[in-house]
DNA sequence: TCGGGGCAGATTTTT
DNA sequence: TCTGCCCCGA
């Protein structure tokens, strides 16, 4: 006891008082709302240390992740917190710390044959999904005409993530709800009877096993006596199931997030569920970790501010000692090329200067497309950089090819990965051999790999026999292997298939093919000597779900290119947001309802990433796709105060910038000058109205007139003249009553979309609308 | 059955 | 711009 009481006194070394409340409760549940910066990472891992170092056996705890990464340096951070304390009886080993994702696969390895799956199963990613999805589609008789199976694929994992069944799907207000039911339905009987599951799968039979086998769902729960879930603003209903039904027993769950960094609602994320929290859990303890460790006051500042013109939020004060810091710098550059080599420019000059390593730089964009030009210039400056996914490595040609040789050896029911492999590299077995064969298996039940060993007996004429003979043998061949080490397996099938002589021969890049090829069988060698019990099939599970973040090596010591989404959780010295620009940061690709509030959370999070120093950019015009369209600046540009932006750079390519003031002013007489900026969406139900003539000298009043300029805090929408949010009632001289569904828009150019009593939806630019407010809805 | 050439459509974001 | 798909000739 007397060991265990000096670790949990270390647990609490350090910590401020709220820390320490968060580390300490440990009975009933815990809400930690823990702001960008907050030491949240640190409170959960001392936490787990602390639970450990009470009495806690290890296997008793649960640590849900968001990424894979998380997970690994959770445990380290664990581990080494023990060593430190000289603890060694109790390592964090035997804690189960893992993402949804994983903790799923793994229950569903040994419970899951009570919900279809043997214990073999594959994992399909989401471009295994759509394969299937046309496939069934095919055995529908459903043109792809109508829609493509990638849309249908993303309506049903849309119907998963909801834990919607086919039926329930068919009752869904959606369009083609009846179609995409049928196509759900029939896509699972496919995935079941390849013994596959897509990642929707993972936390949807995972929901199933729970509520269909309570001896199961009570023992698991019995064994967890505390539950932690982290980045809890991001879980979808599914987790949310499952975290509620693993801590039924002991209602020991600590949830920690922050509602401000949600950015998965496109993949079901609720917010509901962290700021429901407290309903869900009465008795829930709430801690709140305000402190801002990490940021300077004036990136906070700025941070604070954008984040405070979302609507749907709790309220919260962040604050730090940290030093005041630097001003941020906004770059404005004439197109991506220009911006790309500003950035690069900059970098190179603060390295140079001493300033700053590369391995504490990294540059966030929206998209990954985003990341070609800054490639490009970050090369030419002889500047080392890592780039964070890209073309996922998992998701490329040869090596998609090579996995589902090795998922076949595991699982030879998978018809997806069979019909890829089966022809690669060529066997000169064609689609006819193979729609021969899948029309043949299919009314008796059989597998593909099946009907291959009856090639002859399905009918199949001609060279492709041999093939079929020459593919089968492969897979024998490799199937009379161990299951470990992996990395044999790898080499093996590359001999047996001579694949390099197959890509020197069919691809245009051969060599970095290889090399990825190469970089495969790494993989799975550092899986062999990470994974003490580890097969085949453990690699194939560990490829399936690894996360981009995940392959990020930060030990390689380049400025990091990413994506805003897998910025969460990280921080840098510098950070560089580029692409702040309308439709692109935020994002939106038409003209319909978008959630604005998500992009400006995503853009909270790139900002607080940042230690010392922030640069965000914009270009003035950006290629897409062959075009060159030209931009506007990003809205939420205008929403940081402007006292902690300063213009200007050097590089080659900004135009300079003379403040951050003149260019928004500069901004707002263009923005004014162009109105309608949007063009008018073509609809039944909508059209943009503008109420009342538009002077024909506002131009030239706007930008010297009323006010000073700056927006209001926690109002966007027309702030100077009609401050209506969602939710609001209002009253129109035409149109008489009716209610805001949505602000959309800043300044002068918003436009709401009010759902009248009598003439139904219209979308009016506030600025012109005689809108009149005759009631207040949700707001602050 | 294979592979070249031409053409249409695509980019959110990720487990 | 780039990719992946379709069609056609060999």
């Amino acid at each position: 006891m007397k060991v265990y009481s000096q670790l949990a006194k270390d647990c609490l070394d350090g910590c401020t008082d709220a820390q320490r409340e968060a580390i300490q409760h440990t009975t009933g549940p815990l809400l930690v709302l823990a702001g960008p910066g907050s030491g949240k990472t640190r409170v959960i891992a001392r936490r787990v240390a602390y639970l450990v170092a009470t009495g806690s056996r290890p296997d008793e705890i649960l640590a849900i992740t968001f990424t894979n990464k998380a997970a690994g340096e959770m445990r380290d951070r664990i581990e080494t917190l023990q060593h430190g304390s000289g603890q060694t009886l109790r390592a964090a080993g035997g804690a189960w710390i893992s993402t949804f994702h994983s903790f799923c696969a793994r229950v569903l390895r040994i419970h899951g044959r009570h919900v279809g799956l043997k214990p073999s199963f594959t994992i399909y990613d989401t471009s295994d999904s759509v394969a299937a999805t046309k496939r069934a589609m095919e055995q529908l008789d459903i043109d792809q005409s109508m829609f493509q199976a990638s849309y249908a694929a993303k309506a049903i994992s849309a119907a998963k993530n909801r834990l919607w069944s086919p039926a329930q799907a068919r009752q869904s207000q959606a369009k083609d709800a009846a179609t995409i039911a049928k196509v759900y339905e029939k896509y699972d009987q496919l995935l079941r009877a390849a013994n596959a599951a897509d990642f929707d799968d993972l936390l949807l039979l995972m929901v199933r096993l729970l509520r269909e086998l309570p001896d199961v769902a009570q023992s698991l729960s019995n064994r967890f006596r505390h539950v932690l879930i982290d980045e809890y603003q991001d879980t979808n209903r599914a987790q949310y199931v499952i975290a509620k039904h693993l801590a039924a027993t002991h209602r020991n769950i600590c949830a920690t997030g922050d509602p401000d960094q949600c950015i998965y609602g496109w993949r079901g994320a609720d917010l509901n569920n962290i700021l429901e929290f407290e309903t869900d859990y009465p008795d829930a303890k709430v801690v709140r970790l305000e402190r801002n460790y990490r940021s300077t006051k004036t990136i906070l500042r700025a941070a604070d501010r954008l984040i405070s013109f979302n609507l749907a939020r709790k309220p919260k004060t962040l604050w730090t000692a940290n030093p005041e810091g630097t001003t941020l710098a906004l770059f404005r550059c004439e197109d991506e090329t220009s911006e790309a080599q500003a950035v690069a420019a900059d970098i190179d000059e603060q390295v140079r200067s001493g300033h700053v390593a590369p391995r504490e730089i990294a540059v966030f964009y929206r998209i990954n497309a985003q990341s070609r030009v800054l490639e490009a210039a970050l090369r030419s400056q002889g500047v080392p950089y890592v780039i964070v996914a890209g073309t996922e490595f998992y998701q490329r040609k040869e090596i998609k090819d090579l996995l589902a040789y090795l998922r076949l050896v595991v699982n030879p029911p998978d018809d997806v990965s069979a019909g890829r492999a089966a022809n690669t590299p060529p066997r000169r077995i064609g689609s006819t051999s193979v729609t021969r064969l899948k029309k043949w298996a299919a009314p008796r039940g059989l597998c593909l790999l099946e009907a291959m060993s009856r090639a002859k007996e399905a009918g199949v004429k001609g060279p492709a026999i041999k093939g079929i003979e020459d593919f089968l043998e492969t897979l024998t061949a490799l199937r009379a292997m161990p299951r470990r080490p992996a990395a044999a397996l790898v080499e093996k099938l590359i001999e047996l298939t001579e694949y390099e002589r197959y890509l020197r021969r069919a691809t245009s890049s051969p060599e970095e093919r290889m090399e990825n090829v190469r970089e495969l069988v790494n993989a799975a060698a550092e899986y062999d000597g990470s994974e003490e019990e580890g097969d085949l099939q453990g690699f194939l599970e560990q490829a399936a779900l690894i996360s981009d973040v995940d392959r990020w090596d930060e030990e390689r010591g380049g400025v990091t290119l990413m994506t805003l989404h897998s910025a969460k959780g990280l921080e840098f010295s510098t950070v560089y947001i580029v692409g702040l620009e309308e439709r692109l940061l935020p994002l939106m690709r038409n003209e319909s309802a978008h959630d604005i509030e998500e992009e400006r959370r995503l853009f909270f999070v790139g900002l607080t990433r940042a230690k010392h120093r922030a640069v965000l950019t914009f270009a003035e015009s950006r290629a897409r796709y062959g075009s060159r369209d030209y931009t506007e600046a990003s809205r939420f540009l205008e929403e940081l105060p402007e006292e902690v932006m300063a213009g200007g750079g050097q590089g080659a390519g900004v135009v300079a910038t003379a403040s951050f003031k003149s260019f928004m002013r500069r901004r707002r007489l263009r923005a004014a000058g162009a109105v309608p900026l949007r063009r008018v969406r073509r609809s039944d139900t909508e059209e943009i109205v503008y109420d009342g003539d538009m002077p024909a000298d506002e131009t030239a009043e706007w930008g010297k007139g009323k006010g000073d300029g700056r927006v209001r805090r926690g109002r966007r929408a027309g702030a100077s003249l009609n401050a209506v949010a969602a939710g609001d009632q209002v009253e129109h001289p035409t149109y008489g009553r009716g209610a805001v569904l949505e602000v959309s828009g800043y300044g002068d150019l918003a436009v709401a979309l009010v759902r009248f009593h009598t003439v139904g939806i219209k979308r009016l630019v506030l600025k012109y609308a005689r809108l009149r407010k005759t009631s207040r809805g949700r707001g602050e």
